[in-house]
RNA sequence: UCCACAGUAGCUCAAUGGCAGAGCAAUCGGCUGUUAACCGAUGGGUUCCUGGUUCGAGUCCAGGCUGUGGAGCCA
C-alpha cells in the first residue's frame, strides 16, 4: 500500500496507490460514481464502478456525503477528461474505507455571501480557492524570509507585549500586565533599531495590533508584518533592496504557482513586468501629477476625489491614481515631515521634508511598504520625542542608542496581507489570513 | 465615527399592502464518463427585533440590532 500525494499523482501512472482524504464532490452516475477527492495538496478524481469494488464498497462510495473522510486504493490512469489539481489523471477504485460520513455540509458548490462564509471561515479554509490563497501565502513568507537570510539579514524577534509607547495610545490594544498597563506592540520598530546595532542588517517577523477603527478592504486588526532595518544604509540604499526583495517575492510565486494563480484567475502578465527597477518619484512629483490629473478629470465625482494640496498624506483614491501611471510597483520618497513618523531623517537643507519612501503596488492595492532613513543624531531625536510629547522616562532606552556609536540608517515594514492581496489578485485582504480580526469579526 | 444599501427555508434569491415561492443542499428513486451532471419525488419558514398605521404588513412608518460597500485613519 503505497499512500502518495495528489500533487505527485502524476509519478504513479499504471500503478496502485492509496490516497487519504475528504470528499470534495460527488457525481452519482448509477453504477458509476466520481469522486472528487482532495487531500490537501490537490483534487483527483476518483472513478468508483460497481464491477471493480465489493459491494460493501460500492454502496458506500454511492452514499459519500460532501467533505467525508475517506481511505481510497486504486489504480493512477491518465486520462484527459479527468479534473483537478493538477487534473489529468484519475484513480480507478478498488477499495474504500470510510473513516467518517460528514453530516450536511454547509458550504456547497453554490454561492454564498460575505458573512455566511466568514461565520464558517474553519471550513472555508477547505474550499479551492482559499486553498489557492493561503498556499499563495505561505510561499511569500518563505521568499520573503529566504531573500533575507540568503542576503546577510538576521531574523530578530521583538516584543509583542509591550510597555506604553506614550501619549497616544487609543490604537493600541491595552492588556493586563499583573495589575500594569501593557499594550499588543503595533510595529517591532524601535527594538529593530537596537538590534541593528548588534548585528547590522537584522528584520523581524511577526503579528501586529492596531486598534484603529477602520473598516475598509485593506485593513485588519491583526496583521503580519515583516520589518527589515539596516545599519549605514541610506535612502537610496533602502529603495536599491527594497526592489530587489519584492521582485523575489513577486517572481518566486510566479514560479511556484502558476495553477494556484489560475484558480484565482489572476492575470499574471502584470505579475511578470514586477522586475527590478522600479520607478521613483518624490513626494514633489506625485502632488503635481495629481494636479494636472484632477485638472484634466471630466468626472466631477472623480475630480474631488483627486482633490489633493502639498503637505497633506494621500488618500486611498491618490494612491491608487498615482499607482495607475505606472505598470509597475512605484516608489514615492521625500514625503512631508509632518504626516510621518517622528524618528523620520529630514532632508538636508529642507527639513519640512523627510527621508522617507512609500511603496505602492499596482493595480489599486496601494502603499505596501513604509520606510525611511531613521534620525541618528541624539539632539535631533531628543527634540524630536519632547515635541510630540512623548514620555522622555519610557524612551530612555531608545535615546541610548544615540549615545553609543549612533550610525545611519534605515528600515521598512511591509505588510504580509496587503501583499499577499496584491499578488493573488484579491479584492479584499479578509480572504488573505487564516483566521481575519476584523473591525466586527473575532469569530471563528 | 460618517454616508449609502441590505436582512424571507441550511445557502443564494423571488413575492403590486391581499394564499410564503424557486434553484441549490438534504432524503428517496433512475442512469457506465460526470466536470457546480441530469431526470422524477419528498420534507423543510419566529419573513432580524420592538412598537405603530391598516379590514389585512415580508411589503408602509419609527426606533434598535446585524451585515455589506465606500470615506476617514493606516501597513
Amino acid at each position: 500500500m503505497t499512500v502518495i500525494q495528489i500533487k505527485d499523482i502524476a509519478q504513479y501512472e499504471g500503478q496502485e496507490v492509496t490516497l487519504r482524504g475528504w470528499v470534495y464532490n460527488r457525481t452519482d452516475k448509477g453504477r458509476l460514481q466520481f469522486i472528487q477527492f482532495r487531500d490537501g495538496t490537490g483534487i483527483a478524481q476518483c472513478v468508483a464502478f460497481k464491477k471493480e469494488m465489493s459491494p460493501e464498497a460500492f454502496e458506500i462510495a454511492g452514499k459519500l456525503t460532501q467533505e467525508s473522510s475517506v481511505i481510497v486504493t486504486g489504480t493512477v490512469r491518465k486520462d484527459e477528461r479527468a479534473p483537478g489539481i493538477p487534473g489529468g489523471y484519475e484513480v480507478g477504485l478498488s477499495k474504500l474505507e470510510l473513516v467518517q460520513m460528514a453530516d450536511e455540509y454547509p458550504i456547497t458548490p453554490k454561492d454564498h455571501g460575505v458573512e455566511f462564509l466568514m461565520d464558517n471561515r474553519h471550513l472555508w479554509v477547505r474550499s479551492t480557492r482559499q486553498w489557492a490563497i493561503l498556499r499563495i501565502r505561505a510561499t511569500i513568507i518563505n521568499a520573503m524570509r529566504n531573500w533575507l537570510d540568503d542576503n546577510g539579514y538576521m531574523l530578530v524577534d521583538t516584543p509583542i507585549l509591550t510597555p506604553s509607547a506614550g501619549e497616544d495610545t487609543t490604537t493600541l490594544f491595552k492588556i493586563d500586565y499583573f495589575g500594569e498597563p501593557a499594550f499588543l506592540a503595533q510595529t517591532g520598530q524601535l527594538y529593530n533599531e537596537a538590534n541593528m546595532a548588534a548585528f547590522g542588517k537584522v528584520y523581524c517577523f511577526g503579528p501586529t495590533f492596531r486598534a484603529e477603527k477602520s473598516k475598509t478592504r485593506r485593513h485588519l486588526m491583526e496583521f503580519w508584518m515583516l520589518e527589515p532595518e539596516m545599519a549605514f544604509f541610506s535612502l537610496e540604499d533602502l529603495m536599491d533592496m527594497e526592489e530587489q526583495f519584492i521582485s523575489h517575492v513577486v517572481q518566486t510565486v510566479l514560479a511556484k504557482h502558476r495553477a494556484e494563480l489560475e484558480i484565482l484567475e489572476r492575470d499574471t502578465s502584470k505579475l511578470e513586468k514586477v522586475v527590478a527597477p522600479f520607478a521613483r518619484i518624490s513626494y514633489d512629483e506625485a502632488v503635481e501629477r495629481l494636479q494636472k490629473l484632477a485638472a484634466e478629470t471630466e468626472d466631477p465625482e472623480q475630480k474631488e476625489l483627486l482633490q489633493m494640496e502639498w503637505g497633506g498624506d494621500f488618500g486611498s483614491p491618490h494612491e491608487t491614481a498615482i499607482a495607475e501611471m505606472f505598470d509597475q510597483p512605484v516608489f514615492v520618497y521625500n514625503y512631508p515631515s509632518a504626516v510621518k513618523a517622528f524618528y523620520m531623517q529630514p532632508v538636508e537643507g529642507r527639513p519640512e521634508v523627510c527621508r522617507s519612501v512609500d511603496l505602492l503596488a499596482p493595480e489599486g492595492y496601494g502603499e505596501i511598504t513604509g520606510g525611511s532613513e531613521r534620525i541618528s543624531d541624539p539632539a535631533l531625536i531628543d527634540e524630536r520625542i519632547a515635541r510630540i510629547g512623548l514620555p522622555r522616562e519610557a524612551y530612555a532606552w531608545y535615546l541610548q542608542l544615540r549615545q553609543y556609536g549612533s550610525v545611519p540608517h534605515a528600515g521598512f515594514g511591509i505588510g504580509l496581507e496587503r501583499t499577499v492581496a496584491w499578488i493573488c489578485g484579491l479584492p479584499h485582504i479578509r480572504e488573505t489570513i487564516p483566521y481575519a480580526r476584523m473591525l466586527n469579526r473575532k469569530y471563528p
